[in-house]
DNA sequence: TTGTAGGCGTTATCAG
DNA sequence: CTGATAACGCCTACAA
């Protein structure tokens, strides 16, 4: 019968929504106690406080999380926009889940929640449309490109005051919040790496050239090639260019091929167009590390499932994903200075550039 | 002298918040008409309508989503549950990116946003905490599998009425909104493929068992093999179990090369062990699809770039997120009814099954 | 067709 | 230390 009776009320507990007024009441005090027993802030008395927390447990009260943020004027959100183009992988998934990862635990630790907004690309949304239903509080913005368009929005962006990041993209001459890692490094330590090993004729592939890291990479390349005396923009055959995709270094495998007699070696721009670029090798009878060495850029899982495993420069998504949301929230709470970091790369050698 | 004004207005309105009340003012009408119009309720006179537009629009109005969440007691979001565990990819991010996508284009499509919610492994966190906040107004839970502490937290959710759906996982003897694949299926059509093909010693490397799409998948194997006159229970060494993960593939491949002169071929239950295990296998000197047949599931990115490429049971995952959000938002408006889904697969062959 | 007014569940500011 | 009380921006009967 008792028994009854409570599991009855527990269910009518789970229906109904408990409100700080109750606690009030049963604790009785006001609801302004209540509050700042859940925020923590003023002095209180241990036993009011004590009552109050009880009251909570028995009624199960949780504080509206809207209406928090409804009343503080602040959302409690981090949005993080994503490119999204169905059935199309330009990038590789292994990029996003783990800046995404990291910037989740950040935001998890720091007491806020993700809200993710998936841009399509045809849409022509000015991105202060995510600010402007003050839905979140700041802004990661990850697959940007340095595009006239988008430089424009995202200046328009700063000039609203609405604080953002970019994570993984550099734009020259703006003062935007950025992390980023130090691809021209990790490219001069790759070709470095080329070279030590007597590779001399080194190609370099590159990706799309809206992307900073991009440019970055070919700068380290080139910066590795003329310190070993060698010009790269005297050999015409030395450059391509993907967009980062697997089948755009499928592609470029043809080019390359036709011009094997100057080449020994390829670094290319980043995993997925270099298994891209093993494939198609392999399909005229080119292996990667025995005909022609190979080294790729972002130390993805492609890299450990390629025959044979890939060298490639890693580069730390996860930490530059939970480092751009540390520094932009402390941002949000007036605690902190604009931003413009670069991390550090590390290259992992596999067996794709051993042989020789 | 006057364009220089005009752009000092523009600058400020981007730093103020343009309120219902301001619109209604410079609109000549009350504050409740301005809502109707933004909410296309209640009859209106045109000509009203129209100078509450231009109002909204000369004074950039932007309603305040979090207000209007807090006014319609529904925060107009759609949670996303994901297991979180940072630096160990047990799934495939192939699956959860795919997923996502699928959610996400649905989700914005009926003018919702989405909700991250990483959960961490260790916490023991109740799924009712998602929902007592406030903060989202159903979920989709990804990467549940079947064990007695997740199926007592669901049923809890199920009890409270907090409307949730599971994706890729099915609760035997439990009503869940569910949308699952036919991995039965799937993998049926996998093995007779082998089979077909003169295969018959055929082992199955499976993944973790509290994922129900495991024992569909071993069920779909065994049932094949049976109806070719073929009873698997007879052959303890065709059957393996790895954990999804690449490094249980790659483990799993020592053990079967012992018992070589019992195997012709494998059917994987996902393409990272698949991969692993080519990997493997090669390093004892035997060759997918010349050695030994190989069919894996998922049909990921990983299945076109190992060498020989992997034939792999292909899954809908963008399909089953979209579904997935589809009916769970339609549940949240009262419109439609609980639902347990199944999406058909398909067999997608490659190189990695071809040869004999 | 439009306006008035009460309410949503907090936070935060003042008195006491 | 604690209790009133005024915001917060919008939604929605109900009234006119």
């Amino acid at each position: 019968m008792y028994a009854c009776t409570f599991c009855f009320d527990l269910e009518k507990e789970g229906a109904h929504i408990v409100t700080r007024k109750e606690v009030a009441e049963l604790a009785r005090v006001s609801e302004a106690t209540v509050s700042r027993v859940f925020n923590g802030v003023g002095p209180m008395k241990e036993e009011t406080k004590q009552r109050v927390l009880e009251a909570a447990k028995t009624l199960n009260y949780h504080p509206n999380a809207i209406a928090q943020s409804f009343a503080r004027r602040r959302s409690g959100n981090l949005g993080v926009v994503l490119p999204y183009v169905p059935k199309v992988h330009l990038f590789s998934t292994y990029f996003f889940s783990e800046i995404l990862s990291g910037i989740g635990s950040k935001v998890r630790e720091k007491g806020y929640d993700l809200l993710l907004m998936l841009r399509t690309m045809e849409e022509e949304s000015d991105y202060s449309d995510i600010f402007r239903s003050q839905k979140v509080d700041a802004c990661i913005i990850l697959g940007a490109g340095d595009t006239p368009q988008e430089r424009d929005q995202l200046k328009r962006l700063q000039e609203a005051g609405h604080p953002f990041c970019l994570v993984n993209q550099h734009f020259p001459g703006e003062r935007f919040n950025e992390v980023d890692a130090d691809h021209e490094a990790g490219s001069y330590m790759a070709v470095r790496h080329l070279l030590q090993k007597g590779y001399r004729r080194i190609a370099f592939l590159n990706g799309s050239p809206q992307f900073s890291s991009s440019d970055d990479r070919r700068k380290g390349y080139e910066r590795a090639m003329r310190e070993a005396g060698i010009e790269p923009a005297g050999y015409p055959h030395w450059y391509y260019e993907g967009n980062y995709s697997r089948t755009s270094g499928y592609r470029a495998a043809a080019r390359i091929y036709e011009h094997r007699e100057e080449i020994d070696a390829v670094f290319s721009a980043n995993d997925r167009m270099a298994t891209g670029l093993m494939q198609g090798l392999r399909e005229f009878g080119w292996e990667a590390g025995r005909d022609i060495a190979i080294i790729g850029c972002d130390n993805s899982d492609a890299a450990r499932v390629t025959d044979p495993p890939l060298t490639s420069v890693g580069v730390p998504f996860y930490e530059m994903g939970s480092l751009a949301a540390d520094r932009l929230l402390s941002l949000v709470l007036q605690e902190g200075e604009p931003f413009q970091l670069k991390l550090g790369t590390q290259l992992v050698v596999r067996q794709s550039c051993s042989k020789r």
